[in-house]
This record gives structure tokens, C-alpha cells and sequence, in this order.
RNA sequence: GGCCCGUUGGUCAAGCGGUUAAGACUCCGCCCUUUCACGGCGGCAACAGGGGUUCGAGUCCCCUACGGGUCACCA
């Protein structure tokens, strides 16, 4: 049995959208499940729609997803160029429309766009003398009976030949349309499995004649529904995030995102749901694939993001969180300690540590907290003696804790009448990164002295 | 509109003729606890509707409704 060979064959048109991210992280995963080939294709017939800089996009966001190529543009292979406009050039296209034309199965046609009923049709042969000069090359479908085709996802399909019209094949400025270049490109590299979107379901009967008509196998057709922003909406930059790059700047790991794609439309077989991608390609299985669109939602991406940022390392996260926390006088690994599994995306980190700089402005009534029993009143007190207390220990987290839980125990109260009091001291936050005692060692000694005594001030 | 495809909790989804219809996220409750989280335990919540076939249907067939795709010299 050959080699299997897959292949992504995206636009370079600026973004990578998720839905085309999802698609070739299948057709990846799908090649090294089966120790098969990925091929990477860059598909840029459209000259009008050309985006500097966007292949470089492609390369990039590939790259730092794991899903590295077999075959590409800038790394060769047997079947180079893989740029379309490239494999233009030796007149390729144009060479399989001129055998189809010779085998009936196309032909010029000269009327301007959206004419109809187009005569040429008929016409046998080659553009003569008195035609315009300008001429595209149309595919000439059946126009009764059907044509079938297997898809791995949805089983046979079948379209009525009617319903088949005669596409454009060579446009007027003598580049290959999409599918026509696809059917080209896909057979001449040798591909294997077809992985796209469903969108290409109804067009692909299309593409079966034209195999036909060139005496070629079709490859293996494997249609992916979409995934949707909401039940009638596909997911797009229109409203929210669309693009990769949105997630990654929003501080999502790529591997989260990479997992939480693969499971949009795709259930693995067991009830583990993190993969790492090896884990991923091992677990892939067509079987799995779902033939209805999903809805993406966010909130389960960050569950799955949170659990990613749990499990770094202390260091691994001190290395991702630093940029978020900036530069500041505090003890590091206490803080990232508190912070890991307090943020579900890097970017959650920023507002917790606005109180580092300097106490967050606060109403004394933050003091209430029913659950401590406390209030501006006691807290007053409380902090009284929480000067004392951290002046006359020594400074560290044993240490004090067991002098507040003295005192608490003397005064019958909980440990909390004196450290609620004392995180709002400190931070001026209700929920804080931290207890009062927490916060009270990252600060330091005199940082946290002074701050207290600021807020008796307050409270006085 | 024609053609193609789809429809299990709010979301992702398991299920492949006989199940108390998994699991995850969300939400709620409890426990842990110096706040908030983390963690642990528990709970709410679904087979689009109608006909068949069958001893038996979420699973097979048909119809309806709803949703998506497609009908470009865009990819």
C-alpha cells in the first residue's frame, strides 16, 4: 500500500483562522498516526487577493504549533514547486486543460462573464480568428444522470449531473481556478486523503469528473464541518476572535488551544480529554470526527488553558507569568506561586497584581466580612495589633501565623479577624492573590508595616 | 429557491436495536480554607416533532420543522 500523504493547502490571504488551523492540525494528525507525509501547499492562484507577509503567518503559526511539514516551499521535496503560482510557470494547468479539451471534456469559451446560455459549449476545437482574445476554459460536465463519490465522514454522496454546471477551469488571465489547480496539484503530488471543510462537499463531485476525464483515481475525501461562533454563524473576525494570533496574545498556550481545537468536532475514544500532540496523533481516529458543525466556546477553551497553566512548572510559569507582573520589589516565587493556579489565561494575572505598587483605592466598608466576623471597627483593632504582632516576631509565615492563632485563640475569634483585615490593609482588594499573611511575606517587613499602620490611619 | 449535508443537556460530546442515556465545561450546593482560587464530594440539565419497521428504537426507514453548505473568471 503507498505512502499516505496529506496535505494543507491554505490561501496565504493574511490570518490563520481556527476553523483552517483545526483542519490542518487533522490532516497532520492524520499523516503521522498512519506514518504518512504532510505537505505543505500554498494555494496562490488569486493574484487580486495576495497578502504580503502571509505565507510567513502560515510558516510561523505552524511552527509553534508542532505541526511541521514533510514538503513545503521552503523546504523542497520530490514534487516541487509547492507555490501555485510557481508550478504555473512550467504551463502545468494549462497542459491538463488542453488534454481535456482534446478529450471533449472542456472547452474556451469567449462570452464575458455572466452571460448565459453560452454557445461555446458546442463549439468543437480551438478559438479561431474572429473570437475575442480574451477566453477562459470551462469544464464540460454531463448533463443528465449522476456522479457519486465516498467521503470517510458522511459515507456516498450523490448529485444529480444537472445540478453540476460547467466551471471555469482556466480564468482569462490564464491562471487555474481553485479547484482546478487543486485537482491538478493533489494528483501530480501524489495526495492521498483530501482533509477541507465541508463547504466542498457539494463541489466535489466536480472534481470526480475531472479525475475521470484525465483517467485518474480520485484520492480518499475526508469533509470536516465547520466550527461556528453560534448555532447560525460561522466563527469569524466579525464578532470576537477568529484568528490564532488572538488567542496567543491573550496569553492561551498553544498547546491548550491545539488541544481544545482538536477536540472541537472530534471526540477521542476513552474519556481523557488533554493530549499533547504526539498524544493526539497516537489517539486520531476518522471515527471520531463529527458530521455536524460546533459551536466554539471560550469558556471551556480556558478550562482546558487553566489546567495547562497548572500543570507548567513553577518555573515554566514564572517564565510566561513575568511579562504579565512586571518589574517590582516582591518575592517572585511566593507571587507565582498564588498566581498559577489563579489564572486561567496569562492575561487574568495583570489586574491581580495592581496592588503591588501601592495599596488599591478601597472603601473602609471592605472591612465587613461577615464570614470573619469582621468590620471598620474591629478591623481597627485587628490591625492594631497586627504591628505589634509582626514587629515583635520573627519574620516568617510559622512564625506569625502561630501569633495571630495565639491571639485569635485567646480572643475566641477566628485566625481570619485578623487576616481578612490585614489583606485589605495590604491591598486594599477583596480578593487578593493570597491571604493577608501571604501577601504580608511577599511584601517584606517594612512594606507591610507601613501599610498597615496607613490603614489604622484610615480607619482612626 | 434547486441540490447536498446535518439535528443527544446552555456548550463540547459518548452511544452504533435492549444502558438508571457516559464524561467534560458552565451553573448551583457542601467540604477544605486567612480572601479569592486550586482541590474533593454532590446536584440541576438532553435524544427537534410526527409517522412507520421491530417483541423492543437516541440508534433503521419516511415526512415535517429547524440549521449549515453550495449554486463566482474567491479560495
Amino acid at each position: 500500500m503507498d505512502r499516505i500523504r496529506t496535505r494543507f493547502a491554505p490561501s496565504p490571504t493574511g490570518f490563520m483562522h481556527l476553523g483552517v488551523l483545526r483542519t490542518a492540525l487533522y490532516a497532520w494528525l492524520y499523516a503521522k498516526k498512519n506514518d504518512g507525509n504532510f505537505i505543505l501547499r500554498i494555494e496562490d492562484t488569486d493574484r487580486a487577493r495576495y497578502v504580503e507577509g502571509a505565507v510567513e503567518v502560515i510558516y510561523n503559526t505552524l511552527k509553534t504549533c508542532g505541526l511541521f511539514w514533510d514538503e513545503g516551499p521552503d523546504i523542497g521535496g520530490d514534487y516541487a514547486p509547492y507555490i501555485q503560482s510557481e508550478r504555473m510557470k512550467s504551463g502545468l494547468y494549462m497542459k491538463y486543460a488542453l488534454e481535456l479539451i482534446e478529450k471533449d471534456a472542456a472547452y474556451y469559451c469567449f462570452c464575458p462573464p455572466e452571460s448565459e446560455n453560452c454557445p461555446c459549449r458546442d463549439l468543437k476545437g480551438e478559438a479561431n480568428e474572429s473570437q475575442p482574445a480574451e477566453f477562459v476554459i470551462r469544464q464540460k460536465s454531463p448533463k443528465d444522470g449522476e456522479t457519486s463519490f465516498y467521503d470517510k465522514i458522511f459515507g456516498e454522496i450523490t448529485v444529480p449531473n444537472s445540478e453540476i454546471e460547467d466551471q471555469i477551469l482556466i480564468k482569462s488571465d490564464g491562471m487555474p481556478t481553485y479547484n482546478f489547480a487543486n485537482v491538478i496539484d493533489d494528483h501530480t503530488m501524489n495526495i492521498t486523503h483530501i482533509i477541507r471543510g465541508t463547504e466542498f462537499l457539494s463541489s466535489t463531485p466536480k472534481y470526480i469528473l475531472l479525475y475521470e476525464s484525465l483517467g485518474w483515481t480520485p484520492p480518499a475525501f475526508i469533509h470536516v464541518a465547520p466550527i461556528m461562533r453560534d448555532s447560525s454563524h460561522k466563527l469569524s473576525k466579525r464578532e470576537g476572535d477568529a484568528y490564532f494570533s488572538d488567542f496567543t496574545e491573550k496569553g492561551y498556550l498553544v498547546e491548550a488551544v491545539i488541544n481544545y481545537i482538536a477536540l472541537l468536532g472530534w471526540a477521542p475514544g476513552g474519556e481523557n480529554e488533554f493530549f499533547t500532540l504526539d498524544e493526539l496523533a497516537d489517539e486520531f481516529d476518522l471515527k471520531g470526527i463529527s458530521k455536524s458543525p460546533s459551536i466554539f466556546d471560550e469558556t471551556k477553551m480556558r478550562a482546558i488553558n487553566a489546567h495547562y497553566i497548572r500543570n507548567l512548572s513553577p518555573e515554566d510559569f514564572k517564565k510566561l507569568a513575568l511579562p504579565y507582573i512586571g518589574e517590582h520589589k516582591i518575592d517572585y516565587a511566593l507571587l507565582c506561586a498564588a498566581l498559577q493556579p489563579r489564572a486561567e489565561v496569562l492575561s487574568d494575572i495583570t489586574p491581580q497584581v495592581d496592588f503591588i505598587e501601592k495599596v488599591c483605592a478601597y472603601e473602609i466598608d471592605l472591612y465587613n466580612n461577615k464570614k470573619m466576623k469582621t468590620s471598620p471597627e474591629t478591623a481597627l483593632v485587628a490591625l492594631k495589633e497586627a504591628v505589634c504582632t509582626l514587629e515583635k516576631h520573627e519574620f516568617n509565615r510559622d512564625s506569625l501565623y502561630n501569633a495571630f492563632k495565639a491571639s485569635a485563640e485567646e480572643s475566641e475569634v477566628k485566625i481570619g479577624y485578623f487576616l481578612y483585615p490585614l489583606q485589605v490593609a495590604l491591598t486594599g482588594k477583596q480578593a487578593a492573590p493570597g491571604g493577608g499573611l501571604d501577601i504580608c511575606i511577599m511584601l517584606g517587613k517594612d512594606e507591610s508595616i507601613k501599610r498597615i499602620k496607613e490603614a489604622v490611619e484610615k480607619l482612626s
